[in-house]
DNA sequence: AAGTTTTGTTAATGAGTTGTTAATACGTTC
DNA sequence: GAACGTATTAACAACTCATTAACAAAACTT
């Protein structure tokens, strides 16, 4: 199946080109930067989905929306906005937006609602995994429990979704940063710290399985190593 | 480059053998007639590709699949069914199969669609688009690692850039300048320093191989070479 | 050949990062 | 609003790595 066509408006540089990258992963991605050049770019080519930004320069997310409106009643449309404002949620909603998310947002809660919308059934398999096996251990991701034997350990969401994310790109390095965009949605001194937290939980729940690691690779990230 | 391993799991006799003979001939097949062995073969060996038939005693080749999921997320699984039902194509593709083959098939068909597959995976495993490999030594700038078989050696930041930078230069003389420009941004004397250190490691990690070797070129700058 | 500069190598240093545990804040449920 | 579970922040210990230092070896200079 090919991949479906998203096109993403989004003039902050550093999180644009981050949320771009991670969304390539599994979407074909046509990124701008300024809302004209995203609009003609609507015009020129069939997409899928739409992700904008509303504060934009040239044309705002709204205005692009309204156009996109008036040549399209279908395509879902996702804003993006920094402002928490109901007037804006409103406005974007009455504009025919199928949802909204307010930044800091996760790139984990963006593909969520992003899938709803492709109402994709069978996606990246691997995600759909009712378990994953870890040396001895069971992880079940749905039910945020690790097992080895008849012993369970309960793990909070954040330590499934953390491990989960380590799972799905095993034996590569993960960039703090990514992490952090890809979980929690931003990326500053304290959710690192807190990502340093959940790391040592994480290599607590393994620690009696020597072949089960989280290492670091310092100044740039974590690679989880099986063996 | 070595046959490709493939899993295949089918327990009509004559079908069994006739595909088994006849994928031989570009293939290395381990070829099961029950799904308990094909899975217990599974765990003990390597593959590249498994195809399954649905129908099999003891074990389904949906059972098969759902435990070959949990262990290794990457590997195709081409499913073969005497039935049509729409159900259990779904249901295959679910458990995270590749594709799905309705009998009778023609071993075009198969070996077509099993070429797909291994020339993707391929790909895949090779996402890190630019492994080098250095003698005996296989190095991947994006991990910050080198490994030489089951040997991994992990490399700093600054170790991975300074080697990378070399190999996209081999064999020809870099200058001293010419490094600390790219790599740390200016050229004194104890950035200069810091670079003989960092040469010094990177022989240390290759003294075991003779023929890889960071010359220096006095009052110059230095050049791998690879022989 | 003696003196000077450059490079090789190992070790010491220090800034910054990470590991870990505890304390606090937050949100939910009853 | 108390009790609970969780995420975040704080605090401090431990560690890592790039840099600097120190000294040895090699290469140039005169």
């Amino acid at each position: 199946m090919s991949k479906k066509k998203i096109l993403y408006v989004e003039d902050d540089e550093s999180l644009g080109f981050l949320t771009a990258d991670s969304l390539e992963q599994n979407y074909e991605v046509a990124h701008f930067t300024n809302g004209k050049s995203g609009f003609e770019a609507f015009c020129k080519e069939e997409f899928d989905l739409c992700i904008l930004d509303v504060m934009l320069p040239d044309m705002d997310g709204f205005e692009i929306a309204t156009e996109i409106r008036k040549r399209n009643q279908e395509i879902p449309i996702i804003f993006l906005s920094a402002k928490t404002m109901k007037e804006d949620r409103i406005k974007g909603l009455k504009l025919g937006a199928d949802d909204y998310l307010v930044k800091p947002y996760s790139m984990e809660e963006l593909t969520l609602k992003m899938e709803v919308f492709l109402n994709r059934s069978q996606k990246n398999t691997s995600k759909n995994l009712t378990t994953y096996l870890i040396g001895s251990y069971e992880f079940d991701p749905a039910n945020y429990c690790v097992s080895k034997g008849k012993e369970v350990t309960n793990l909070t969401e954040r330590e499934a979704a953390l491990l989960k994310f380590f799972l799905e790109n095993k034996n590569t390095v993960l960039k703090r940063e990514k992490i952090l965009i890809e979980l929690w949605g931003t990326d500053d001194y304290f959710v690192g710290r807190s990502l340093d937290v959940f790391i040592s939980r994480l290599r607590k729940v393994f620690k009696e399985e020597p072949n089960i690691r989280i290492e670091n690779i310092p100044r740039v990230g974590f690679k989880l190593v099986l063996e």
